[in-house]
DNA sequence: TGGAAAAGAGACCGATCAGTCTCATTGGAC
DNA sequence: GTCCAATGAGACTGATCGGTCTCTTTTCCA
């Protein structure tokens, strides 16, 4: 791999962190600066715009959150397992990418304000509830989960509810926040969702 | 009432609503004064600071949000239709202050930022979670809601998710996804907490 | 190892940032 | 209506913003 290359994607791996922590008002390149150990022209080789580079590192962060999130699921194989085991994980394992969220931060900063980033976050939201509605669905199919249950609904019902515990739990600095929500997801998975009772 | 204290109040009801669409580091005092149309002094004459005015338009937009959120509730009698009147509210009636819930939006920009706004955030948080627990624990009173119940602990739940709702429904640009995560709410408030079946 | 291409440093740019200060205008009690 | 305090307009400040450009240093293939 060409240095530039390797540095573009130290660049972008760094600004993830920062960016999503100070957000993209917020951090400015001066920031990204001493984050990288770059300077200016150093860090403006690789991208054409702080916007580009804040795509990038969203891209970043998402995809590692995403392998984070349901890496780990496959090995699974009941629906309703997968979805309990996916909404501990949040409970349990912390995020590589500090600050929270990154679709929920960049989504709530820019849903008013740049266009790149909201459509980054929208389609990453999107991404995520397709995912656990294709769980869903597949545990329908399997008599796993019960039919009257709508597949979409009960996924974005399910990330939605993470996504404000997440909120919650970042509120107060603990996690303590984010496992009760985790609970009652749980609860409600087990009660109303699966089929095994 | 003096004119300044006029004048005062309307800069902070206007800041309101450019703050919560575009966040603290996203409003420029520029943006403010076109929007409140007045000059910089006459901005700065009532306030120190862009963060002192900040502080201010957010406890303007937390009450009225609150008022919205809790003002219809006192006149319904069961606490378990309370909390489901509550939900129902943020799919059916939308907020004065647009741009999504202040609470949200000012606690994600500042989690790692501006300690006096995210302070803000956490007050507003924790106060709509007493208000919740207040209601969930006069129904275990009067045999309203399962005595099995953790009060706080339910009143986080539902309001996680509700936050969550509203990222979910400002991100897709419709109400739906917060009206499917308030029917999964009710439907759950029916079935696992009140006590009338 | 020579030399061209790739990479990065940092001075520099105009625009915009939050905030200050002076001075003109307005409000409102008498 | 007078007069002074209250109010607000807007020029100005230094700092910082994102971004450009030039020139030096490093990389890496032949």
């Amino acid at each position: 791999m060409r240095k530039g290359e390797r540095t573009r994607q130290h660049v972008i791996a760094t600004a993830a962190k920062v960016l999503n922590r100070h957000g993209y008002a917020g951090s400015g390149i001066a920031e990204l600066m001493e984050a990288t150990g770059l300077a200016k022209g150093g860090i403006y080789r690789h991208f054409e715009s702080k916007e580009e580079l804040a795509v990038e590192a969203f891209r970043y962060a998402f995809a590692e959150v995403l392998k984070l999130r349901f890496g780990h699921l496959d090995e699974v194989p009941n629906a309703a397992d997968k979805l309990r085991k996916y909404v501990e994980g949040y409970a349990s394992i912390e995020s590589p990418i500090p600050g929270g969220c990154p679709i929920l931060n960049t989504g709530i900063e820019n849903d008013d304000g740049n266009p790149a980033l909201l459509k980054c976050a929208q389609e990453g939201f999107d991404t995520v509830v397709r995912r656990l509605t294709k769980i869903i669905r597949e545990g329908q199919e399997r008599r796993e989960i019960r039919a009257e249950i709508v597949p979409g609904e009960l996924a974005l019902f399910l990330y939605s509810s993470l996504e404000g515990g997440i909120f919650a739990t970042r509120l107060q600095g603990t996690r303590q926040r984010l496992k009760t929500v985790a609970k009652f997801l749980c609860e409600y998975l087990e009660k109303e969702v699966c089929t095994m009772n």
